[in-house]
DNA sequence: ATGTCC
């Protein structure tokens, strides 16, 4: 007895293209099949999908039928022949997904080059660990959701024999002052010069965001993302002239909460419109960079930037204050992001979607796990890698395998053998589920010099309960 | 990664 409700996202699954073809279906077929199931009705636009010609005298059908007749005929800007040649680190654990991805971006046509790093999967539009430069062109799914998404590592100056002994002191911090979970906000709202930028007002998108980024600022989210106390060991030159030796230190990940991930749907919907591409690339539609629209998202994408920046420091700020920490010094990085680069004197955009940028004599942060220890690096500026490296082990195991295979028992085994204390988390995130992060570093000895390592000791995620919910 | 807006 319930009415057929169809949503946008079904039909962009089963191949419609982007633009009025997706509402006009909505709007027709919840009117004239409203008793039909959402499968049953999927069913039918499929067909009308594959041979719109056969239904145009359809008395139901017609109008879907001719919009997409006219979509068809604006669509597909054709890809390369002969794409982009792209180099491949640690092409012996990449699964072919990420491949596929990958080889579809190096033949659009603005991709002037590209390099896949060795923890890449599969993504949405370009893998996780794809780097693509491309000329006069930013492409929002290049960037992925969660635009920002960004490591921040503090060295403090707290004597490190104080996470065991004083651990609850820590874990207390951690309970208190840090928020984990979709769509979770603070009841007050930090302050932040970030949230008083110029486009918060400007552009009506963002108008309706800033309430709830003003929520969201020193929040951390769900997935992969974390905050952890560990040790740092300097064992070389960083660029915070920090004295060889062992560290307390605090660790996050996390991005741009539902601000970037608005701004992202938003802006890929957009694109989708403005450039439709063959299925395989549809997800890589791109926005003229000297257009309106890519001026916008540009502008957009750096405030979220600067928001996942703040965030973190936000973060930072209150663990610190909660355990009368001094800070040292700080290394930080995006990996989610977009750069004005030049490369072989050509200004590019180089998109980094999951990859930590490696300029020669820049510190970044690239994780392990909960408990294979993260490392912070310094950039070798390597030409075929666009100067990029690894974000991260990169996933083995899918979430859904990992929630299959993995046992709440087995992952409490790892923790014990290491020594670590995890508050939240789950299977899904469990060791286990992630590649050797030491073979990751292996196959990128070309592209960062290790000068750093951090050792997790005491973790906080998301509940695995608080995505499903 | 996000969060129930086509």
């Amino acid at each position: 007895m319930t009415k057929l409700k169809l949503t946008g996202k079904a039909l962009r699954n089963i191949g419609f293209p982007e633009g009025p073809a997706i509402s006009i279906a909505i709007t027709a077929m919840e009117q004239r099949f409203k008793h039909h199931t959402e499968a049953a009705a999927l069913d039918i636009l499929k067909q009308v999908l594959t041979d719109p010609m056969a239904y145009l005298a359809d008395d139901a059908l017609r109008k879907i039928a001719g919009r997409l007749m006219e979509a068809k005929e604006e669509e597909d800007i054709p890809l390369k022949e002969i794409p982009v040649p792209y180099e491949i680190f640690g092409a012996g654990f990449i699964e072919t997904g990420a491949l596929q991805q990958m080889n579809s971006a190096v033949r659009l046509p603005v991709a002037v080059a590209g390099a896949l790093m060795p923890d890449a999967h599969q993504g949405y539009g370009l893998p996780i660990g794809g780097v693509l430069a491309t000329n006069n062109a930013v492409i929002p799914y290049g960037v992925g959701v969660d635009i920002g998404c960004r490591m921040c590592l503090s060295i403090l100056d707290l004597p490190v024999d104080q996470l065991d002994k004083k651990a609850s002191r820590f874990i207390d911090a951690l309970m208190k002052h840090t928020k984990f979970g979709a769509g979770e906000e603070w009841d007050e709202p930090a302050e932040a010069a970030v949230l008083e930028h110029h486009l918060f007002r400007e552009l009506p998108l963002l108008r309706r965001l800033l309430d709830k980024a003003a929520g969201q600022l020193g929040t951390s989210g769900g997935g992969n993302h974390f905050v952890e106390w560990g040790l740092v060991q300097i064992t070389g030159a960083t660029d915070c002239h920090l004295a060889p030796g062992t560290y307390l230190g605090l660790l996050s990940h996390s991005g741009s909460r539902g601000l970037g991930a608005q701004i992202a749907t938003y802006y890929t919907r957009l694109a989708r419109e403005l450039c439709p591409l063959p299925r395989e690339a549809a997800h890589l539609a791109w926005l003229e960079m000297d257009s309106e629209a890519g001026q916008e998202y540009w502008q957009a994408m750096n405030l979220a930037g600067d928001y996942a920046s703040a965030s973190h420091h936000e973060i930072h700020r209150r663990m610190i204050k909660a355990t009368g920490a001094q800070l040292l010094a700080r290394v930080e990085n995006h990996h989610n992001f977009a750069w004005k680069e030049v490369h072989n004197g050509q200004e590019l955009i180089v998109h980094r979607k999951g990859a930590t940028p490696a300029a020669k004599g820049v510190c970044g942060v690239i994780p392990g796990s909960m408990t294979a220890p993260g490392y912070i690096v310094r950039g070798r500026g390597d030409a075929a890698s666009l100067h990029s490296a690894a974000h991260g082990a990169g996933r083995a195991m899918s979430r859904f395998t990992a929630t299959q295979s993995i046992t709440r028992y087995e992952l409490n085994k790892q923790l014990r053998e290491h020594g670590v204390t995890l508050i939240g988390g789950g299977p899904d995130e469990a060791p286990m589920a992630y590649k050797n992060i030491n073979e990751v570093m292996a196959a990128q000895q070309g592209l960062v010099d290790v000068v750093g390592r951090f050792q997790p000791k005491i973790v906080r995620m998301a509940d695995d309960g608080s995505k499903e919910d």
